[in-house]
DNA sequence: GCCGTTTTGGAAACCGGTGTCAGCTATAGC
DNA sequence: GCTATAGCTGACACCGGTTTCCAAAACGGC
């Protein structure tokens, strides 16, 4: 009697003479079973080509083997870059990734995700920023009962559940970089409201002019949002300054890109006439023209990272390495920096 | 007797006076019912606030409720692009995305989809170019009996299973633009072989050419895989013609990033000295200077038509209005084409 | 009023795994 | 040689739905 489909546990049992119970106890690894019964089952596993049914499974462990991505993040680069660095973790691996954008601005953003959360059932999330930083959201993961890591731009929890980058010190870095060829004028498109990225990085600009003595009016801090747009906005507020500033840090790339567009607009060649710096490294730093002196933040390794956390202890073979908690980002000098009036 | 956790169908069924299999009616709209038995069961399942378990379902109809985004496709803005488009029709539905991406170059690429296919028993696959123009990936959804749509530059498929865009006329309608200011040298950066999209863009600027008359000879092709880098090279060996296009179309926004990176590298001025036109109207085409313009690629249209095929259906009501399944793209004019000479 | 047909509801099996717990072997200890 | 113990193994219930099959009820025609 040749039956269709795929094989199941209970044909594995027949043909090796065990029960359905011993199989499940050589899927999973059971220590407590002879070396010589598991050999046999695994013949017979390799034989038949076996899988074991991940809905079945699903069903009676009351946990489904995917990992939810969570993210409110408006910079799609930003995202591909994390769901890179997921899939790289949860390749070969019985995972599979599902993601889900959330809608920071709702009313009803918690309970839209709680029950996302207890209907799926998910193996774990992977919390994106800026929606990583809501604590009220690691707490309905915890209340839930669903494992989560976040992502962030500071450390916002323990090693176990929290992946940070230490922008704070990378833009220090970077601005010492324009205090070092000679800038004291230095201008800042700042992040969002609300964003724990944004408000690390304009911190690391305070650190950085404090520590040279240079005094930051009010005037030189723009607000953007993350967008080109913004950017470009910004800039133009910035350059409007009598005396103009001679270089400007942008939180991200995108509104680094703006900046360019800005000066270029009024004539302004860049570095010669404006230094920029931006934050990110994303494809666009690289492209636009001059090549953009930015932050390179590793999310996608920070993202590999996070979801190897998650599934930790899940698989057959142990992560040997503690998965690192802190990541650090790096200065990328290209041509969009140089000594001011020259 | 409290009962934790979510509320089952034998909670509804209990509650209401009915059996599980009434439950199971009412959830699936099953014709064949007393309506006030309906109405009963509908109250009990607002009351309790039940939700039908996921995984319980996925058992029994061996089918997921997961669709499947199968991709190859390098560009990450796209990928995104196809993402945001999918998410919308499949929100507030009970459907997630599962995102899966292949290894184009890889030989055991169909079986490892195979497996994945199988395994996780997807209600339904999207599939993104390039892996959709493969026949042999179509055919092994039919064969598995998984639902797929492919989306392409050409119609490759009937409508029911695919979502396309009209490639070549959008490119003959950019180049003859091209022409009508003038241009009669004009190079083509071609996207990579294998990419049914190059070759549907490629023809569109040989139709192009042809209608006006112009000659185009072999030396003003040069072949580029769809990334900025390959953009600039093969605009430097453009650009090193003698004597030099006046203009060049570029297969996607990246590579004409590329070709600008290359102008400005040796003091060309866009677009006096060069026009540029690109393809896909991807967020870095309005970000570089001049703002590009390019032929726009409804992608995010496109993937949320062949997400809505995928369920239609499925849902509750039926997709009232049949989905389109051929997209037209526009030419969006911005700085980076003039006049030759001037 | 009787019988056949259609509608409606329930019991039980099933999807393909996992958990509990009892029972059966060996081996060791005396 | 007999029991205590530990190590394996299997029978059976269960996860939460759907499907099959059958019986009861309602309905309609004569």
């Amino acid at each position: 009697m040749q039956k269709t489909g795929q094989p199941t546990i209970n044909d594995v049992a027949r043909i090796a003479g065990v029960s359905k119970k011993t199989v499940s106890r050589v899927i999973n690894h059971s220590p407590l079973l002879n070396e010589e019964t598991r050999k046999r089952v695994e013949e017979v596993i390799a034989d038949l080509g076996y899988i074991p049914n991940p809905q079945a499974r699903a069903l009676a462990l009351r946990r489904n083997f995917l990992i939810g991505l969570v993210h409110d993040n408006p910079n799609a680069q930003t995202v591909m870059n994390v769901q890179q660095g997921m899939l790289e973790a949860l390749h070969g691996t019985e995972f599979e990734m599902v993601v889900r954008p959330v809608d920071r601005g709702a009313a009803t953003m918690l309970d839209d995700l709680r029950h996302f959360l207890e209907r799926q059932r998910l193996f774990g999330v992977l919390l994106m920023p800026p929606v990583s930083e809501n604590d009220m959201v690691a707490k309905l993961c915890d209340d839930i009962g669903c494992r989560y890591v976040r992502m962030g731009s500071a450390q916002l929890d323990d090693a176990a559940h929290m992946v940070a980058s230490n922008d704070r010190e990378a833009v220090r870095i970077a601005v010492e970089y324009l205090v070092e060829q000679g800038h004291e004028r230095i201008g800042l498109v700042a992040g969002p409201h609300g964003f724990r990225s944004a408000r690390e990085r304009r911190l690391g600009f305070e650190d950085a002019l404090g520590a040279a003595g240079i005094a930051l009016p009010r005037s030189l801090i723009a607000d953007g949002n993350y967008t080109f747009e913004s950017g470009l906005i910004a800039a133009e507020r910035l350059l409007d300054l009598v005396p103009r500033p001679t270089a400007i840090f942008s939180s991200n790339d995108e509104m680094a890109a703006g900046v360019i567009h800005a000066a270029r607009q009024r004539g302004l060649e860049i570095p010669r006439d404006l230094s920029i710096i931006g934050f990110d490294d994303t494809p666009i730093a690289a492209h636009v023209w001059p090549p953009l002196t930015t932050v390179r933040w590793p999310i996608a390794s920070m993202a590999r990272s996070a979801a190897l956390k998650l599934i930790a202890g899940a698989e057959e073979e142990e992560v040997g390495v503690e998965e690192p908690s802190l990541f650090l980002s790096t200065l990328i000098r290209r041509g969009s920096v140089a000594a001011p009036g020259r």
